[in-house]
RNA sequence: GCGCCCAUGGCUCAGCUGGAUAGAGCGACGGUUUGCGGAACCGUAGGUCGCAGGUUCGAGUCCUGCUGGGCGCACCA
């Protein structure tokens, strides 16, 4: 829609240069945007306050003489004012509007997408959590913002492309085979000092008592060197299946779950370390091999091969990125827990020695996640085997509730969930508000039909009809919906689709309250109901990029 | 000590690449329906945008310093 308006206005400049009355050189870049106050116009432009300067005159001048010509110009346009220092403020005619809502309502689930993206390739990582636990609250919010940024992504047009990194290699997964092994021995009543520094999660006896079930004692005896391997895969597995299990049930879905340990198999991790060898990049020293992160803005050197000759997680993280390069992805975002913020220059480093851009490379930082109960804090720690897992969390407030006290706020910022106030099924849960409204129009519709009315989505509607102010408040809502998926797709915000989603809605609540939309006027009817599948669509949409249900009933 | 994030009405937060009188929701107080879903609507009260400088025609928004809170600073992942 905007668009629409820079065309106009660039119009009128180029007439007022050609008629000799601006000299604009250079050429401005023309700023649209919304005035606060609707009573001000629809749209409004600072052209004449940012060309002040280059023109040598009053900003006041020159937005009377770019008025002068935009009247003339266009006749979507039905008030042209100049405001304040030199704003002018631009009023649409009313069919300027309704063709675009007819369009818009026309596009139905398509409605919303734009090709700002332009078919880019792009890669997402996120969660990638461990395979050694269930997953948490905080991965939640990771999954419920990578998965919703995936789907707006798409929706702008990007090419997209999702992806759990699964970290299947380290110390850590020989912890968790041992954990198993020493529960299973547990469990056939041998008498075990479990060590402190093991997984001790209720979840790592049920895996235990599963091996029990279809080993029986069989490893009992064996040393530990000949049950580890099968222990270490088992639990992996298992818990992988868990991690895909609950993801899927939060309708989360990866186009491609990429193993840590294949990264060894091809022997990308020693070509990795060879490439950046060959550019004088690495040193060793105490017995380890150094990558010379710090000519690159990171604090310090970071270690790449240990003394005991194993590889670090950074090592193969770089191997790993290397890949997702030539796998030609142009951009490259990943969603990591902000207590991993240190990793950030790191990894910025690697990529300007290997010699890439590292702007195609953006880490997405998603802020702690606070589990409340009444106000009450809930602690998490996997070790120690006290969190509430996603799973738990999901089963008592439901999907929908979930996934979007995750998204409605601002990823970097802390986020408080209490499971109380997010059970309630009132006016303090907007996720419901915003549900209410969707289902309510679909009662309207019911209703209409009940009472004889013959809609068709299809059907040509005067809307000429539609007159209200608040109507028209509505119908600008709804036409911004696709700037606004596409302002989220840029600044990689999911936040903004629940708030613009909230006030959407609390306009349609209000109007709704004011005006009837079945009457005896058959043509206003239609005309209104019209309206209402626009908003109806709107919802739709934007909760689907959301991933949350938009119920006929509640 | 170094680094990252945050700081906006009693509470939880918006505020789009700096723009015109700073907005919601909850809470408080008061009101609204013999009609389409009251899980709704309308109104009132409540803010020196943490502090101090700076840049700008213009700063909640950008820069610097400070204060307060969160999180990091491994040959863990």
């Amino acid at each position: 829609m905007k668009t629409a308006i820079k065309i106009i206005i660039h119009d009128a400049l180029e007439n007022a240069r050609q008629a000799g009355e601006l000299e604009l050189s250079p050429f401005p870049e023309i700023v649209v945007e919304k005035p606060k106050d609707e009573k001000m116009g629809d749209f409004s432009t600072n052209v004449a306050m940012t060309l002040a300067r280059s023109e040598r005159k009053n900003p006041k001048v020159i937005a009377e003489s770019v008025a002068r010509y935009l009247k003339n110009g266009s006749n979507d346009l039905s008030q042209v004012e100049i405001a304040g220092p030199g704003f002018i403020n631009l009023k649409m005619s009313n069919e300027f509007f309704l063709q675009r809502l007819r369009s818009a309502v026309k596009q139905g689930d398509d409605f919303g997408q734009t090709d700002v993206g332009q078919g880019t390739k792009v890669m997402i990582e996120f969660v990638s959590a461990n395979p050694t636990g269930p997953l948490h609250v905080g991965h939640g919010r990771g999954a419920a913002v990578g998965d919703a940024l995936g789907r707006i992504l798409k929706k702008a047009g990007y090419d997209l492309s999702t992806e759990y990194y699964i970290n299947d290699v380290g110390n850590q997964m020989n912890f968790l085979g041992r954990s198993t092994w020493l529960r299973y021995r547990e469990l056939l009543g041998e008498v075990i000092e479990f060590p402190a520094d093991h997984y001790r999660g209720e979840y790592i006896k049920d895996i235990a008592n599963e091996i029990i079930e279809q080993k029986r004692d069989e490893f009992l005896n064996l040393p530990e060197e000949e049950c580890i391997p099968f222990f270490r895969k088992y639990a992996t597995d298992n818990i992988l299946q868990g991690i895909q299990k609950d993801l899927a049930e939060f309708r989360v879905t990866f186009d491609n779950w990429f193993s840590e340990q294949s990264l060894y198999d091809d022997n990308s991790v020693e070509k990795a370390i060879e490439w950046l060898k060959g550019k004088g990049h690495i040193y060793e020293k105490d017995g380890a091999v150094w990558l010379k992160s710090s000519a690159f803005n990171d604090d310090k050197d970071r270690v790449l091969v240990k003394k005991t000759g194993e590889k670090t997680y950074f090592c193969s993280d770089i191997a790993y990125h290397q890949n997702k390069i030539n796998r030609g992805f142009k951009k490259i975002i990943n969603l990591m827990g902000a207590d991993h913020h240190g990793y950030v220059p790191r990894m910025e480093a690697v990529l300007q020695a290997m010699g890439y851009d590292n702007k195609i490379f953006k880490i997405l930082l998603i802020q702690f996640v606070s589990l409340l109960r009444a106000g009450e804090k809930i602690s998490m720690s996997t070790r120690a085997g006290e969190f509430e897992t996603l799973r738990d969390v999901v089963s008592e407030v439901g999907v929908d509730v979930a996934r979007y006290y995750f998204l409605m706020r601002s990823s970097d910022t802390h986020l408080d969930f209490d499971l109380e106030l997010a059970k309630q099924e009132t006016s303090e849960n907007p996720v419901f508000y915003i549900q209410y409204a969707h289902a309510r129009i679909c009662s309207i519709f019911r209703t209409a039909e009940e009472k004889g009315v013959v809609w068709d989505r299809s059907n040509e509607v005067d809307l000429s009809l539609l007159v209200e102010e608040e109507e028209f408040g509505i119908i600008r809502a709804v036409l911004a919906f696709p700037e606004i998926v596409e302002k989220s797709a840029r600044a990689l915000e999911v936040h903004r689709i629940s708030h613009y989603l909230l006030d959407m809605v609390s306009r349609f609540h209000g109007y709704y309250s004011r005006h009837r939309v079945i009457s005896d006027d058959k043509a206003l009817t239609l005309a209104r109901l019209f309206l209402l599948d626009a908003i109806r669509i709107t919802i739709r949409n934007g909760f689907e990029l959301m991933g949350i249900s938009s119920p006929e009933k509640m």
